[in-house]
Order: structure tokens, then C-alpha cells, then sequence
DNA sequence: GCCGTTTTCGGCCCGACTGTTTTCAGTCG
């Protein structure tokens, strides 16, 4: 059982406790464990265990004796005993319909005792026969919402990725800005915390006209969008609406005085945020989304900037990657925070793709991209044979390429650095698809499984532990594939590839590209915690795509990993490579 | 159910919006 699947059994548990109507603050402790567990790096099922040291679960933030047990039962069963005799009450279908829109554990708790209504079937059917309007507060409007709601659930549940929602949030500011006295639009939420994903955008604009007393009209002009597809809420200062795409967008227009409350208060994360007001409350402090403000007379302590805020409470400003309860406030508390990775300090891009095999652009186009985005070092990483579908290199041809590329590196007279690579395929049994000889001839040879992920977890994992062991593995590219996470997310397995990469010395690398990036925050983490050498890539298809590297960026800063972490932050392409070819 | 520079008991974050209310409960972020 891995702490995923723990976590979403105490998570089930908290929503039917809520059903059962339970002591809100025992709900919110179930939830508060449920991301604890999420978080941690260590799988608990090996804390869990008889032998194991029964005070380590207590360790964790949000974990007490009775949580401990109700893990260890996990563990053990399965299931835990308030979970099994909540569902002897209701049913478990009812976990979904607390996921539609306006539906609440009240509401699902009234349907199930007055209509027997427990799933989305049933409850679709008594909105259409009337039975609802019979019920407390469910009227016409309520029913015709919830009708479009079920409609709008099933055709689409899903997250938007992070790239994708920029796009829209860049798209959306634009039209925003033509309304006069507007000064800055910026995205909050898990948009700005560079979540890989976003359940919805949170636009916070502000400027002059965005005062109390003539916000109506930029409301207005937002309500008013073309690209509006369904209006949701329209209030003194916010509006809500979704995109034809069902992106749901959230727009706040706050006065500049407290734009830095506003944007502290919808950044979150909701656990940050809850840690963050009870330091307030012990400091006799209160905040809100217009204030830090003293209790006793509301006197206000600090509002226009997020800085403020933080020095307020006596702590370091913290990076909005950083804000999910998990020790950040600690740190921001003893001036303990790292000293995050950005942008400049990447200097080199280990993996990319050409018009020799599946890429866009040209050797030297890439080299002259990547020279104009400020980088030392590039290597040209194409295609091995086995992908025959982007044209993937034999041993010849890739020797031929190797010589094209050195050709490059001397045209570009040591502005930038251009080292010849390639990606090869891991095969079925483990081998790689070029003989050695070819592969000694590359400086940076990076290693990745492209097929057969149909492939039993076990097997997969022996198949690239195997590679790894290959004396000319430089770099495990996308060190599991997005398809394999999906089955086995936080597994053991990872755990086993990056420990063996540590101790051989292969640097593991981290895809910049949101379409494939697969190690998230977590995966780095254990990454560093086995110490392994850490390199990030984007993986280009084209020059446009090296641009990629600032969506990978948050990932590496939401692991709390600083320019040590990495390889690909040493200043030349010597550094690099003695780096890349030393073993522990 | 967790937790402790006032505490091992008594607290536990805050405000906006909606629908159907004539004063508010439920949901959401």
C-alpha cells in the first residue's frame, strides 16, 4: 500500500464523517493527515510495520496516537474500522456526488435520508422528475444548476495542465487590461505555486479602477468577456466564470491597498494559509484577504505587499512554490529557507532532438536558440533506431551526426558549447538498442524507455535498473515515463531505480516539458534524499521548446532543490562532463 | 482527532456568494 492510496482512505473518511455530520475539527484532522501522508517521502507502509520504530509515524506534523493506528490498520487491513462502519450507514458512491458542483455533505446527507438518492444516476434522475423541489432550499434554480453540473462532470473532471492554463490566464489578462486603470493582472493559486496541474484559474487584477467606489464598472467589463462561456458568479469585486474548454476561471478585482493580503490569501495553498492565520492569531494578529490587522482594534499591520505580511509574522518571505504546510514556516521562522533554483542559473540544456531524426530545427539552429536564451552548453540528443517512427539513428548514421555536431561546436568558436549525444532506447530485456563502441564516441548518452509499458512493474523496473548498469549511461532520461507513474505512482519501484542511479553515479533527469515531464516535486525530493545527481532538460523538439525549462524550474523549486542539486547548473561544459563521468 | 513560549483541556481560520431565506445555512476557495 503506498502513501497515496493511504491518504485517499483517510480523505474518504473525512468526507463521510462530514456526511455523518462528526465534529468538524475531527473531519479537518482527518484531512490534515491525509496531506500529511501525501507528503512524505518514506512509503509509511514500512513504518507501519511491527518491527518498525512506533514513534516515527508520530513524528509527522498532523499525526497523533489515534491517526497512527488508524495507518497502521490501513496497513495491515487494508481499510480502517470508522471508515467500514461509516459504510454500513451510507454508500460509497456517495464520495462522488460530493464532487459536483454546490453539492456539499449536507446536501448529500439530506438527499440520501429524505429520497434514498446515494449516486449520480439517481440523483440526475430525481432532479429531472421534480423530487428535489420538495426539499429544503432546492428549488428551481438549484435543480437546473445541479442538472448542467452533471452534464458538465461527466464530459469533463479533469485538471489543466500548467502550460495550458498560462496560455489561458495570458489570453484572458490581455482582454482584461483594455479596460482603463487597470495596472497588474497576476495569476495566484496553483498557478502560481507551479503546481503541475490546476483545477482553475485565480486572476487577481488591481489598478485605480479597481477602488471600492468605481469597481463596478471593471466587474462589469470582466462579466462581459467574449471568451466567457458560461457565467458562474458575479459579485461587488469578483467574477466566475468557464471557458468553452470548462477551464473554470475565478477573476478578483481588489484596490491596491491590499493587493498583497489578496495575493497571499488566493495563492494558498488552503493548508498554508489556515497555518499561516493561526501564527496571526497567537501574535494577537488577524488575517484575511484585505489585512493583517491587530485584533483587539483592527488596526492594520500590513496589506500592500506580501513581504509585509511575512515580516509581520516574523518570518522570511516564503516563494509561492513553497507554500503547502510541509516545514516551510519553520524555516521561514530560524532563516532557514534554501536558496531556490531560477532561470539564470541553468547554463546548459542535456537533451534535444533535430531535423536528423523527429526535431523541428537544425543542429545549428538549436545551438543559435539555445546561445540567444543565455545557455554555456548544449547537447544534441537525437533518436536512436529502435524508435523507427522518428527516424531514429543506426550506429552509422550516428557516428556520421556525432561529426556534424563537432562541426557545429567549432562554428560556434566557443560562445556556446555544442556536445555531442544521443538518446538511446532501452530495450525489453534491458539492453540498449547502439553497440558500445558507437556510444563510447558520445559525451552524453541518455538512456530512456519509449515502448512496451504494458510491461509488468516489476519487469520495467529490472528492465531499466539493467540499463543503468551500462557503462555509458550518462543521463536516465524521463526515468520512469508518465504511463508507468500513472500505475504504480509513488512506488517502491522509483525508489529502487533512483537509489541504484545514486550509487552508479547516473545523473537522473528531470523533463522540463509539462506534455512529458513525469518526476514531480515528491520524486525529486527522494531524488536528492538518495543523492543523486539531478539534471534538468527540456527535451526540444524545436528552438521554441527550450523555452520549456520554465515550467520544469517550479517543479525543481516546489522540492525545495537549490543550483547544488543540479549538474546542469555548472558554469562550463568541462565542469559538466567531469561531473556526468564521475562515479561516487 | 491534534496540539501546547498563557494550555494535557479547550481550543481549533476567514469571508464571499447563492438560493430561497425575511435572518441564514450551505458551499467554496
Amino acid at each position: 500500500m503506498d502513501n497515496i492510496s493511504i491518504a485517499r482512505l483517510l480523505d474518504e473518511t473525512a468526507s463521510l464523517l462530514e456526511i455523518d455530520s462528526a465534529d468538524p475539527f475531527r473531519v479537518r484532522s482527518y484531512r490534515r493527515a491525509a496531506e500529511a501522508v501525501e507528503q512524505q517521502t518514506t512509503q509509511l507502509a514500512t513504518l507501519a510495520t511491527p518491527d518498525a520504530d512506533p514513534k516515527a509515524l508520530l513524528a509527522i506534523a498532523g499525526i497523533g496516537k489515534g491517526m497512527a493506528a488508524n495507518i497502521v490498520a490501513i496497513v495491515n487491513t487494508g481499510t480502517l474500522p470508522l471508515r467500514e462502519e461509516l459504510l454500513q450507514k451510507y454508500k460509497p458512491t456517495m464520495l462522488e456526488l460530493l464532487r459536483l458542483p454546490g453539492m456539499g455533505p449536507k446536501t448529500v446527507a439530506l438527499l440520501w435520508s429524505a429520497l434514498e438518492v446515494a449516486d449520480i444516476d439517481a440523483l440526475e434522475a430525481a432532479a429531472k422528475a421534480g423530487d428535489l423541489n420538495k426539499l429544503p432550499r432546492m428549488g428551481e434554480k438549484f435543480t437546473t444548476k445541479l442538472i448542467k453540473g452533471i452534464e458538465d462532470y461527466r464530459r469533463n473532471s479533469s485538471r489543466f495542465r500548467i502550460d495550458q492554463a498560462r496560455e489561458q490566464a495570458e489570453r484572458i489578462s490581455a482582454l482584461i487590461r483594455e479596460f482603463p486603470g487597470i495596472d497588474e493582472i497576476t495569476p495566484a493559486g496553483s498557478l502560481r505555486r507551479g503546481r503541475e496541474t490546476v483545477g482553475d484559474l485565480d486572476l487577481l487584477v488591481t489598478g485605480p479602477a479597481c477602488e471600492a467606489d468605481v469597481v463596478s464598472a471593471a466587474v462589469d467589463h470582466v462579466a462581459a468577456l467574449p471568451l466567457i462561456d458560461k457565467l458562474l458568479a458575479k459579485g461587488q469585486n469578483k467574477v466566475s466564470f468557464t471557458l468553452r474548454s470548462n477551464l473554470q476561471v475565478d477573476v478578483r478585482l481588489l484596490p491596491r491597498a491590499s493587493y498583497g493580503a489578496a495575493l497571499q490569501y488566493f495563492t494558498g495553498s488552503k493548508m498554508h494559509n489556515v497555518a499561516l492565520r493561526q501564527r496571526a492569531i497567537k501574535r494577537g494578529l488577524t488575517l484575511n484577504e484585505y489585512a493583517l490587522a491587530r485584533l483587539e482594534d483592527n488596526t492594520i499591520v500590513a496589506a500592500a505587499t506580501e513581504e509585509a505580511i511575512y515580516r509581520a509574522l516574523d518570518l522570511d518571505y516564503i516563494p509561492p512554490e513553497l507554500r503547502e504546510n510541509s516545514g516551510e514556516l519553520e524555516a521561514a521562522a530560524t532563516h532557514a529557507l534554501p536558496q531556490l533554483i531560477t532561470l539564470t542559473d541553468i547554463h546548459g540544456d542535456l537533451h534535444m532532438h533535430t531535423t536528423e531524426t523527429d526535431g523541428a530545427n537544425t543542429i545549428r539552429e538549436m545551438a543559435e536558440a539555445a546561445l540567444a536564451r543565455g545557455l554555456k552548453y548544449i547537447a544534441i540528443t537525437d533518436h536512436s533506431k529502435n524508435l523507427a517512427m522518428t527516424n531514429g539513428m543506426d550506429d552509422k548514421r550516428a557516428l556520421a551526426h556525432i561529426k556534424r555536431i563537432r562541426e557545429v561546436d567549432a562554428q560556434m568558436q566557443g560562445r556556446i558549447r555544442v556536445l555531442p549525444g544521443i538518446e538511446v532506447d532501452i530495450l525489453a530485456e534491458g539492453q540498449l538498442d547502439l553497440d558500445d563502441s558507437t556510444l563510447a564516441q558520445m559525451d552524453v548518452v541518455v538512456a530512456s524507455v519509449h515502448s512496451r509499458f504494458d510491461q509488468p512493474i516489476d519487469q520495467m523496473t529490472d528492465r531499466i535498473l539493467c540499463a543503468l548498469e551500462n557503462p555509458h549511461t550518462r543521463i536516465l532520461g524521463h526515468p520512469t515515463g508518465r504511463k508507468v507513474l500513472k500505475r504504480d505512482p509513488y512506488a517502491l519501484h522509483l525508489d529502487k531505480i533512483l537509489k541504484r542511479a545514486a550509487e552508479l553515479g547516473v545523473a537522473v533527469e528531470h523533463n522540463a516539458s509539462p506534455a512529458r515531464a513525469d518526476l514531480n516535486d515528491l520524486h525529486l525530493r527522494l531524488a536528492k534524499q538518495h543523492g543523486c545527481k539531478i539534471t534538468i532538460n527540456t527535451d526540444a523538439h524545436s528552438t521554441d521548446e527550450l523555452d520549456q525549462i520554465r515550467y520544469g524550474i517550479t517543479q525543481l523549486r516546489r522540492a525545495w532543490l537549490t543550483p547544488a542539486d543540479l549538474i546542469n547548473t555548472q558554469p562550463t561544459a568541462e565542469a559538466l562532463l567531469t561531473q556526468l563521468r564521475s562515479k561516487p
